[in-house]
DNA sequence: TGACTTTTAGAACGACCGTTCGTATTTTTC
DNA sequence: GAAAAATACGAACGGTCGTTCTAAAAGTCA
């Protein structure tokens, strides 16, 4: 890996905990090169735009939660192993102190929700994905017979991200000690709706 | 009400739409002045600071979900109806074009989740009302017989909650069409599974 | 080692940030 | 109407923003 590649991965990993806690916006050029000791135009040069750097963020972020979430959810047994798995991850990523911010994606996505751009298509192409590997994997409990068959995969994939949102607001806004708590109490009332 | 007074509410309301589109931080007194044809100082002497203009949209926030949510919803007669008509109202709130950046609330919860200060506090408390509210109406359902006596309405409340964020993001994010029947059906899902 | 490319630094740019201050203008009160 | 108080303005402050240059330093490879 060239001298150039290196720096570029230590921007990003020190960009990326900065966006966790002031945003996409709030990261800042200046204030990141001040913390890796670089010169402000040395790390601009690496990107070529802010917006390049956010890009970069999200990009990072992605690798992330497919390394965090979705490699180890893969390794359950496909069906509810597997689901509860991916619940069971996805909250861990919401709150492990290797995101300290929280989940990116979702601070991004209140932020960029009214915006357009390059950012934004590629934040919502990324949620797209990860909806549709959840959908995916309740797909397949319905097809290992777990869950009833004429179950709406998408729209049980949709709750599930409404628990884990939840959980982000209670666990990290609200600081709730029962946030855990309630995150499972309302993941086991969504699968034993879906029971056959 | 006094001169002052006018131009200060005349300030507020504008600023309470650029915050929605632009967050609390992106709300910025210059370009806020530029639209209301004041000039920066003149504007910013009727707040004293950033902090206080940005609690003063808070404020706003909270009157008006107060008079768009909760006080239309204490119309409907108490128990499951009123219960269903405050999912209705929150659900028209979150995407209504009076509130063209959606629920400040919630974009204000991911970019002040991390920070410290007298808006993450007041936003905070404001959120546990609303949420109290919520349970509360809860309650009422279970003391109605409309709900099973051993309800946890906290619980529903935060089970609520999160349809309702996830809907949000499924509607402004995603700009999914569906977005208003998912939040229905995983509604009726959590009613059903309440019933006596 | 020497030639060549990649990476970094430094200074400067115009623009905008929140904030302060002294002064003018307008509104209110008597 | 005049006097007092409230409100608005304009200019300026020190900072920081993203970005653009040019030149020096460091890395790469024959």
């Amino acid at each position: 890996m060239s001298k150039g590649e290196e720096t570029r991965e230590r921007i990003v990993t020190r960009a990326y905990l900065m966006a966790g806690r002031d945003g996409l916006e709030g990261l800042t050029i200046g204030a990141l090169a001040d913390e890796l000791k670089l010169s402000k135009s040395g790390l601009f040069a690496h990107f070529g735009s802010k917006e390049e750097l956010q890009l970069e963020v999200l990009r990072e972020t992605e690798r992330r939660y497919t390394e965090m979430v979705i490699k180890q959810a893969l390794k359950a047994p496909r069906g509810a192993p597997r689901f509860k798995k991916l619940f069971e991850l996805w909250l861990d990523w919401a709150t492990n102190p290797v995101n300290p911010g929280g989940c990116l994606f979702l601070a991004a996505s209140m932020e960029l929700d009214d915006r357009e751009g390059r950012t934004r298509d590629y934040l919502v192409a990324t949620q797209k994905q990860l909806l549709a590997f959840a959908t995916q994997s309740v797909r397949l409990c319905v097809e290992q017979g777990h869950f009833k068959a004429d179950t709406d995969c998408e729209q049980v994939a949709g709750e599930l991200y409404g628990i884990l949102v939840a959980y982000h607001q209670f666990k990290r806004l609200l600081r709730d000690p029962n946030a855990d708590k309630r995150a499972k109490v309302a993941f086991e009332r969504l699968i034993k709706s879906l029971q056959p």
